[in-house]
Formats: C-alpha cells, structure tokens, sequence
DNA sequence: AGTTATGGTCTCGTTTCGTTACCAATGATC
DNA sequence: GATCATTGGTAACGAAACGAGACCATAACT
C-alpha cells in the first residue's frame, strides 16, 4: 500500500524488509544488532576497499599503500588490524631484514567480498545519477542561500 | 595460481576481480575512482542503516530518530541532508505546526538496498564467526602484551 | 502563563584522523 | 668503516569529525 509499483526496478527481497521492520520496533542500537556491528566494523572509510585490492592475490604492505594511494600508512596498519582481528585478512610476517609483510584474504574475507561486488556494480551503474543529484542538490542551495541574504 | 580451490564457497565473479585489477594499477583515488567516491558517502557510520529504517514506507525524522536509537540528532540531520543531496531520500515538509517532515526512498535509494540486502544476509550470516575471530585474536593480543612486560 | 510537541541548530568537549618525523636491522655504496 | 637506502611500522601533534545536551520558533491545549 505504501510502494506503488510505477517502474520495473529491481526489488527489495520482502523477507529483507521484514527483516528491517524487526529490528525498527525493538529500536536497532549497535549493543543489540549483529548486522550493526558488522557493518560498523566495514563501513568504514578503508575496508572494503582494501579488502578489494586483496581480491586476486596477497599483497605487501607497501603495495597496498601504494595501490591505495591516499591512505595514510598509519590508517592502512589501522584497518588492517582491525580486518586481521574480524578474520577477514591473514597476516605473515617473514623475518628477513628489511621485514616483508604480507596480506592476504581469509575464506571469510573472499566470502565479503560476494555481496560487496553487488555494491560496486551499483556503484558504478548509479553514480552518475548521483552526481547529478548532487550537483542540482548544490545549485539548489546556492540559490536559497543568495535569497536568504 | 595464487587460488587453490579447496573449498566450495560462493565465487567472486572473475570479471569483478578484474575490475580490482584495473583500479589496482592505476592507483586508486579518491578523485579517480567513482566508486570510492560512492562507497565513501555511503560507507559512514549511519547512512546504510537509515536507508534500511526506510526500506518498507516513509518516516518522519522523529520516528527514525527513535528507530535507530543511538544516533543524535545532529548525525541523523547531517546523513539525511546527504542521502538527500545524493538522491536517495526525499524530503518532504508539511508546514503546520509543530512542523511534520517525513523521509522517503527515491528510486535510487531503493535501487541500493538490493546490494545492500546481499551485505545484510552476509552479516547476519557470518558475525558468529566474525565475532569468534575477534575474541581469540584479543586473546592472542593479551597474552604477547604479557610475554613483552 | 505555562506545558507540550516537532524538527531542527549551536556550542563545547572528546575521538578519530592525517601528516610528519622517527626507528631497527641489514646490505650496498663510497 | 661511515653513509645511505629499504621495509613495516610507531609516536606525537594539529585538524577535522563526532556526540551530548542546551536552546529555539510556533501554535494548540490546560
């Protein structure tokens, strides 16, 4: 009754949304929702994207620096861990001096990465719809402001 | 090569990885990249979950305030306001008294959560073991911390 | 006059982040 | 044999983002 079926877009899983629906009653807090936490943990500004560059083969340290581009190294050992801890990335260390590290995904990590690339393509479909938006978005504003003043 | 096939896990495609691949070598950032781009919007603490709260009908900014539970309303105002600016919510303000506004999914928005729902699923599926890794790596982390006082 | 309700905004203290400097150990270079 | 480069980080500091709570405008109700 709320949806009125207009265009033919991809659906929503209906047992997703009860899902949603659920936790909306009790009140989703990051104490009490697994879904929560996960994402929490992910969705953050580096993750997935290292988890990403991971996808074909281990790599160094220093080549996902490199391959990141814009991350700092002091964020890239900070998520890395943080992926090492959530067992989605493996750690191995080889003594040898200068030390080489590398990193490479768990099955845990390969599986992520399943419904994340349904996320990228998405990405990718949608985001020059977005930019438009944006972009209307801010001339919209730009307008509003100019008569408020 | 760098994949044995030991295991029956679900498959990331081949042709996503290329597309890794690709990213990889050219560098990726923020400013080359469309999907870092809409990843790092989407990818923040509260917007993937306020989408979810929309998923069945509209709300008002009350009602999701309650629903998400411990989001301020600072947060909840400043996500909204992007989710908008991005195209994926619509806001609509009726003008009584006191004033009554409600959020809603635009196509787009709704376009998203069928990725989104396959990263729920993951989610859900795999915190157990997201969770295990978690306690044994802090356990590993306590015991080393002891061993180096 | 005082209370309640809504959808925010403002301010302030805390957390998190990004930048830069630095380190240890070894092999190569001069 | 002193110097330098390399790797995978850590430490310290200033900047930006975040969370909690006070505050506001308006009108209906008591």
């Amino acid at each position: 009754m709320t949806r009125e079926h207009t265009s033919n877009l991809p659906e929503v899983p209906e047992e997703i949304i009860q899902h949603f629906d659920q936790w909306q009653a009790e009140g989703v807090d990051a104490s009490n929702c697994p879904v929560r936490d996960v994402l929490d943990r992910i969705g953050d500004k580096w993750s997935v994207l290292i988890l990403m560059m991971l996808a074909r083969e281990p790599k160094r340290f220093s080549a996902l620096n490199k391959a990141v581009g814009d991350i700092s190294k002091r964020m890239l050992t900070q998520t890395l861990r943080a992926l090492q801890r959530d067992g989605l990335v493996e750690r191995t260390v080889y003594p040898t001096t200068p030390p080489r590290v590398d990193y490479r995904l768990t099955d845990l990590g390969r599986s992520a990465l399943v419904p994340l690339a349904g996320l990228i393509v998405w990405a990718d479909k949608r985001h020059e719809e977005i930019r438009t938006s944006r972009d209307t978005f801010d001339k919209e504003e730009a307008v509003a402001a100019r008569l408020s003043a």
